[in-house]
DNA sequence: TTTTAATCGATAATAAAATATCGATAAGTA
DNA sequence: TACTTATCGATATTTTATTATCGATTAAAA
């Protein structure tokens, strides 16, 4: 059955999660609704913009208030996904990896890893904040007996596109991919790099021009 | 004195990393030059976008050859301002903290972290990867004896505004920020935000587009 | 009850980014 | 040397994303 598609520009999707923890914020106060200004106030937006992303959720407001905060939160989690569990495989228990394992708090954001990777023989059998780190080629099979849509890799560069392949394998369907790699996959496998370098990039020709201009 | 600014969109700092990367595995065959095209077909981008991004660092290129790879390397290295090293301090030495003290790598892109700081004092006094843990309040005055630049923030939300104010009290010029926190700061202060549950946040949505569209 | 003010939602205008076009140039080939 | 081809660099077009406008709606104040 094919479903409607809604979908929305990535830097939307992108801004989503900001208001989101924006509003887990509020939520611990007694505010009952959120306007699209008091959310752009906040963040040094411009509020129309924001009215606009908060309406790709699909959630309808009401003038004068504005939205609900907790029919809100529930809008762009749903709309994220993130209502829905993900159960994942991490590979590479480096400290990357171990931090990321670390995050209690993925399970918020629809990611639940539930078992970890190395090939190095030195932290395979032991387990990192409950959950046992395996053998890289028990992966494959693993996956697909677990049916795990969602693989995240912190695994060095050199050892990216062999992991990557074997999560294709065992018919992982999404890749967060932390590894300063561009990997060759089928067109199907979503992916999604983080590449920190990037945003390092950003910061640094910015502080360069500052630096000049002085 | 006022050197001439030379700014290019955010979306081409960002890919200008990848196209780094991309160039030195090049530097690792016999390589001489490279072109818009061959890196565009490597990354599946659109070549124009690659010349222009290329172009955008300052470089002149030759008609059927393309860059001279070296000379590319280079005009980006220094157009991101990576091969002036910037001494930083990092805040934060959790699971995070620690995996970003561990990559050595980061003085490729031009960050030098020189100290660490926390407020626990079970890690305050050891070293990591060579760096001594320092408490947290002695940051604003040794960054401003330092003149450090840059500051690293991998500490929990709700620590995260009160080092960012120490940061600023130390004259720190820019600010990558790895707390799902907006921070209040000066104009002046440039500030980078690194927000894994953005990334996340866009790979879990398309996942659901797709499973839901089968 | 009427008026006022704030916000939504839809549409329109603007700005920014990506893609296309095309002449110029240089390397390789006939 | 002349011809062909690949690529650059500049400019133009298209697409995408952001910002502005405006009527409709509703809560609160007069």
């Amino acid at each position: 059955m094919k479903r409607e598609l809604i979908s929305a520009p990535i830097p939307t999707l992108k801004r989503l999660p900001k208001y989101y923890h924006l509003l887990k914020k509020y939520s611990k106060t007694d505010k009952q609704y959120v306007s699209a200004r008091m959310i752009a106030d906040e963040l040094k937006m411009d509020p129309i913009l924001v009215r606009k992303d908060i309406q790709s959720t699909g959630i309808v407001g009401k003038p004068k208030i504005g939205f609900e905060l907790k029919e809100l939160m529930k809008s762009i989690n749903t709309f994220l996904n993130w209502d829905n569990l993900n159960d994942a495989f991490l590979v590479g228990v480096g400290g990357l990896g171990q931090a990321i394992l670390g995050y209690e708090s993925f399970k918020n954001y629809g990611l639940n890893i539930v078992a970890a990777f190395d090939v190095n023989k030195e932290v395979i059998g032991r387990k990192i904040r409950g959950i046992e780190i395996l053998p890289l080629d028990k992966l494959a099979n693993l996956a697909k007996r677990m049916h795990i849509n969602i693989g995240v890799m912190t695994v060095p560069p050199s050892a990216a596109q062999e992991v990557a392949d074997q999560m294709v394998e065992g018919n992982i369907q999404a890749i967060w991919n932390f590894a300063p790699v561009d990997l060759k996959l089928p067109e199907t496998i979503i992916l999604e790099n983080v590449l920190l370098s990037q945003s390092l990039g950003v910061l640094t020709h910015k502080l360069a021009q500052k630096i000049n201009s002085i």
